[in-house]
DNA sequence: ATTTGTGCAAATCGTTTGCATCTGA
DNA sequence: TCAGATGCAAACGATTTGCACAAAT
């Protein structure tokens, strides 16, 4: 009974609502079905195909292009992160709290690491006018 | 007078000859040429189309599906580092050294970190029996 | 002679785009 | 009403692949 497949509840929708809009979004039914799928699992790093995917199973009518457009809108507004790491897809992000990755080699899988489970005690600086607009730690581990 | 566009010297064939065979790769004119352009100059951060075009200026004849198979055999034999920070291409590094890199948003241009710029005194252990096979830290910088 | 590499053109695959149609405010 | 969003199918661009031919050992 999943909140995309069922009716949502007023007070979920207003919410997702409520979110779409305080970033200037239209809350449109394929934005509000994605946010919620997005949003509402555990789930923190997705592929496009992937959450399309998600999407046709939870009933929700929706095409890839616009699960791509929602996708970087979302990022483009601060909602999502995206992650490159592997060049044949990208990632998305639900986490958009400064932090790190685990990078298994062989499943493609991504893992959070918290932020403050990594100290940089020395950094060089941004050249000449530059400002460093974000630091990506990766830990690529073979599994 | 580059070295790709005249005739090599004994000696340097014979380097780059002997480099490819340590790594038990034939030295074919393809690789040779290849392997001249990429760890003749300083140029350390290039794309398979780059490298191509630079094949096609030196006059080397190669085509471009041997560039990708040259790129792929030399990274997998530790000749060089693929790194992928932009999802639309992949950038192959001569530096194999452990190093970091600082990306320019804008250009899309990358400029090597030594490692020795950058210190990380806290960082999580790899996942249960699982080992780290590379620790990439990535600087974006806005320009 | 055998193995390995090369070149071409076609195929792949994730992603983007053009454009007509629909929807939310 | 009308800007903004969606869907479809075609276009894209980097990379890969199949296979015949050529080159290295």
């Amino acid at each position: 009974m999943s909140a995309a497949k069922t009716k949502k509840t007023a007070t979920n929708e207003t919410a997702l609502a409520e979110q779409l809009r305080a970033v200037s979004l239209r809350p449109t039914q394929q934005r509000m079905a994605l946010a919620d799928l997005l949003f509402g699992r555990g789930n923190s790093h997705i592929t496009a195909e992937a959450l399309y995917s998600d999407a046709l199973t939870a009933g929700v009518n929706v095409s890839l292009a616009t699960v791509y457009n929602a996708l970087h809108t979302f990022t483009a507004k601060g909602l999502l992160r995206e992650i490159t790491i592997d060049s044949t897809r990208s990632y998305f992000d639900t986490n958009v709290d400064e932090h790190h990755h685990f990078y298994f080699e062989k499943s493609g899988r991504l893992e959070d690491i918290d932020h403050n489970r990594v100290k940089m005690t020395r950094l060089p600086d941004a050249p000449e006018g530059l400002s460093v607009s974000r630091i990506d730690v990766v830990i690529r581990v073979d599994g």
